[in-house]
DNA sequence: CATCGCCATGTCAGTCGCTGCCGTCAGTAG
DNA sequence: CTACTGACGGCAGCGACTGACATGGCGATG
């Protein structure tokens, strides 16, 4: 007999979601989240650095596919199809069976400025890296930041529809409207020689 | 004889800056920024609603600057003229000699991820803010938006250089610097027919 | 097969952020 | 003079989070 069952980790993340949406999240304690599920307190700090980063600790995977997008663009790409590789192999793993899940975590984070904040860092992070890598790339600053951080706006507006009530369309379908949109912002028409983005580097 | 010296809120926001200087944002405690200044706990919480917002509770006044930008563009303002006029008028305050606080101050905030959350938050306020005055002036969605993450954006990354060892310019020309180079982030020629955002809408 | 060490977990005590409740007392209005 | 208000202090308590130490299956090792 095995003294303890597996899988501890995700057995917290799935019944502290359960009981932020049942119970609200300042309303749950993470002692009823551990004990939930047959833990303790003590065991659940020491997979989760706090009590919001439960809900974020799967963020690293998904900042890995911004950057293999970065990654598997052409090499003359420009900024832009940078970021439209990042947001196009990034918007693989968003099933229809996942967008029910991430409406239910989205209300709560939306719910609580808490878990708004922890999410706003993870996606300055998420920015932050994307900017490193468009640099490796030969993007100079501060366009670089620039392109990270609208790539990362891109995928906020997107993800934003893709979550919303009734809204049926895919989230790359979703990023490729915005990202459209984006691109439409600059009112200077681009002349033919130059545009550090819009050419390969 | 004045039973409590005027000014609490302020001299807490002082006495909290330097402590998280001097010692450190998490080595510092509540009770310690209270009674520097001959106050206790209990107050500090009256006027704060927590140990990070004593660095931002002049948020409003910062916010309400773009929005007055916004108000103060012609009526035919596209939505990149709307986000420069915000920008003008909110880069009057950061004198050069407001330049050393902001440099003290936006070293406790890198230096600890709880600081810079809530710094995000108020950004992300921001940005919704504008985003929907820009919106109140005729942009519709997602372009609102996306102008809006763009204003926040072109000043975090001239800020960022404002703070800079041994910058000298001044903000409102490195936001201006920047805001030429989110301009030139498109690559598609504007076609003269329309841009929903280069002229006015 | 016996032993050893690893490692995930439990237990416990303690600090600190934060809140509710109530008391205190100058100033101010009536 | 009285009553009320506003800014603060004192106190008790909860919950998030941490450090130190204990426990006991399990695989490796001889």
């Amino acid at each position: 007999m095995v003294r303890w069952e597996p899988g501890a980790k995700g057995r917290l993340q799935a019944a502290a979601l359960d009981l932020y949406v049942s119970r609200g999240y300042e309303q749950t304690t993470v002692a009823e989240i551990a004990r939930s599920v047959g833990l303790t307190e003590r065991t659940f700090f020491r997979h989760f650095a706090d009590k919001r980063e439960v809900l974020f600790s799967d963020q690293d995977v998904f900042q890995q596919a911004f950057l293999d997008g970065i990654a598997a663009a052409a090499p003359d790409a420009s900024a832009l199809d940078l970021i439209a590789s990042a947001l196009a192999v990034s918007a693989q793993p968003f099933s229809d069976e996942r967008r029910r899940w991430s409406r239910q975590r989205q209300a709560v984070i939306v719910a609580n400025p808490a878990l708004q904040e922890r999410e706003l860092l993870k996606l300055a992070a998420l920015a932050s890296a994307v900017a490193d890598h468009i640099r490796d790339r030969g993007v100079p600053e501060p366009t670089a930041t620039l392109a990270a951080h609208s790539c990362v706006t891109v995928f906020g507006v997107a993800f934003t529809q893709w979550i919303a009530d009734g809204e049926t369309r895919s989230l790359t379908e979703l990023e490729n409207e915005a990202l459209a949109e984006l691109a439409r912002l600059a009112p200077t028409p681009v002349t033919s020689e130059q545009s550090s983005l819009g050419l390969s580097r």
